[in-house]
RNA sequence: GCGGGGGUAGCUCAACUGGUUAGAGCGCCGCCCUGUCACGGCGGAGGUUGCGGGUUCAAGUCCCGUCCCUCGCGCCA
């Protein structure tokens, strides 16, 4: 018989249908066996009884986990039965049930709320808790809307490669790989020059990609391989045309998720994100005056985590940006207008006592460039590749990047980054490097 | 890298100032159960207290070393 979707079922009263996915959970009352039955559309209650024996006596065998068929009938519950949501007014009365798959028994039950340590080991396990799909499901969620936002406004999506030949850039730390002929590559820690490279070819260019950063961060925020949204434009007149794009972007990924996954901000104990009537836009200066700082040349964690207080409360936003950071602390490309010394037009944005983005206005006449590299003890030879892009006419241009995992965590209220990648790398979190300590590998 | 907290049953935790056979809940095993939805009832198994060394009549508890986890800071195109 052909599957039917657990959350089509409503649509199946009184047919007789056949289900399949995974075991959630068994109630045994003897010669009545209740079994929750899940698949990618939702959740059923299925009903074994004495009238279909066989059935009854597979079911009496199940574990979680385990991965079945059931054929039987779709019943409406009786009135005094029903329960809150989806297929919440049926159930499925089973006349036959085949095991595709057995499970072994389980560490601990499936939607247990466990220590992140445990959390991350038993990733293959965990991620099938409703908890786990939740986040990946907005996640996706995320990159989607990110994506259709951009495309919508004219920009080409490309690959940007991960393996790169030089870490001339400096700053920061890089893993280095063997490559081919006693060369050493190294993986990317940023698209950023290639990004600037497609704004030849496209003008509006964006890439969502995987970068790699080698520091010995122990941190909330940070992890050793992450994804990047990244865009960048041409024919700007200045860094707030960066930002105004992507607020735009924000909006538009916040109201997807709101609409895709309006129960998810519940059931995680958080909420959708406050936009505000426009995100505010402050000056370094401004905000550390506001905080009642001393005038440092970047913010600390906790300047970030209160001026986000401040941003809710004054502006119903959990959004804010920052600008006008001095020139010296940001990358070599960023523009500065001798107008505007020693500050130049790169921005950061905040979310929720977060930096999630961080974005400028870029160098891009080719002497500039040349100079400001010089300026910065880096070598113009090693970035040959890279600055053919000015060297045959760049139109004034700038961009961004957004930490998804990022993002996603803030978003949810997640208290560590690592909850928001399916698989984190981190100082000692690698899968290979786990599977050592198992048994399976014990011979 | 620095600082705080931690590592006890499969999971989440408890064990006062060192002191009998290291406990609980969940999970697991056995028996019972026809309306549960975290089903329930009765019974049971399960621990080299991360690892190594030391102090002591006696160490989960104190000391030293080491590994790991976690939080804050630093690092961070």
């Amino acid at each position: 018989m052909e599957r039917t979707l657990i959350g089509d079922l409503g649509n199946h009263i009184g047919k007789t249908v056949s289900i399949s996915g995974w075991v959630d959970v068994r109630r045994d009352h003897g010669k009545l066996v209740f079994l929750d039955i899940r698949d990618r559309s939702g959740k059923v209650q299925s009903v074994c009884l004495p009238n279909h024996a066989e059935a009854l006596e597979t079911a009496q065998t199940l574990r979680p986990e385990w991965v079945v068929s059931i054929e039987g009938i779709v019943n409406e519950r009786p009135e005094k039965m029903r329960v809150e949501g989806v297929n919440g007014n049926v159930e499925l009365e089973a006349t036959a049930i085949a095991v595709l798959s057995q499970a072994q028994e389980l560490p601990f039950p499936k939607d247990e709320k466990v220590n992140l340590d445990t959390l991350l080991d038993n990733r293959p396990l965990t991620l099938r808790s409703e908890r786990e799909r939740d986040i990946f499901a907005v996640q996706a969620t995320i990159a989607d809307a990110y994506r259709r936002s951009l495309t919508k406004q004219g920009f080409t999506e490309f690959q940007a490669p991960a393996l790169t030949g030089g870490d001339a850039e400096g700053g920061a730390a890089v893993f280095k790989v063997d490559y081919f002929y006693d060369k050493t590559a190294y993986l990317a820690t940023s698209p950023q020059l290639y990004k600037q490279i497609m704004v030849g070819a496209f003008e509006r260019a964006f890439t969502i990609a995987r970068i790699f950063r080698a520091e010995k961060s122990a941190t909330t925020r940070h992890i050793s391989e992450l994804t990047q949204m990244d865009f960048e434009m041409g024919f700007i007149k200045d860094e707030r045309d960066v930002m105004e794009t992507l607020e735009q972007v924000i909006r538009e990924v916040v109201a997807e998720v709101g609409k895709t996954h309006a129960g998810v901000f519940a059931r995680l104990g958080t909420t959708i994100p406050k936009l505000g009537k426009a995100f505010p836009v402050l000056t370094l200066r401004e905000a550390q005056q506001i905080l009642g700082v001393s005038e440092a040349p970047d913010m600390e964690p906790e300047d970030e985590r209160r001026i986000c207080e401040w941003a809710l409360k004054e502006h119903d936003s959990d959004f804010v940006f920052i600008t006008r950071f001095p020139t010296t602390t940001r990358a070599f490309y960023t523009y500065e207008d001798s107008s505007e010394a020693p500050y130049s037009r790169g921005f950061d944005l905040l979310f929720r006592g977060l930096e999630i983005n961080s974005g400028s206005q870029r160098i891009h006449n080719y002497d500039e460039m040349i100079t400001r590299l010089e300026t910065r003890g880096l070598d113009p030879k090693k970035f040959s590749f890279y600055l053919q892009a000015f060297k045959y006419g760049m139109p004034p241009h700038g961009g961004c990047s957004t930490g998804l995992e990022r993002f996603t965590a803030r978003m949810l209220e997640l208290a560590n980054i690592k909850e928001a990648s399916a698989f984190p790398r981190d100082l000692n979190r690698i899968d290979t490097l786990l599977s050592v300590n198992t048994t399976d590998n014990a011979e």
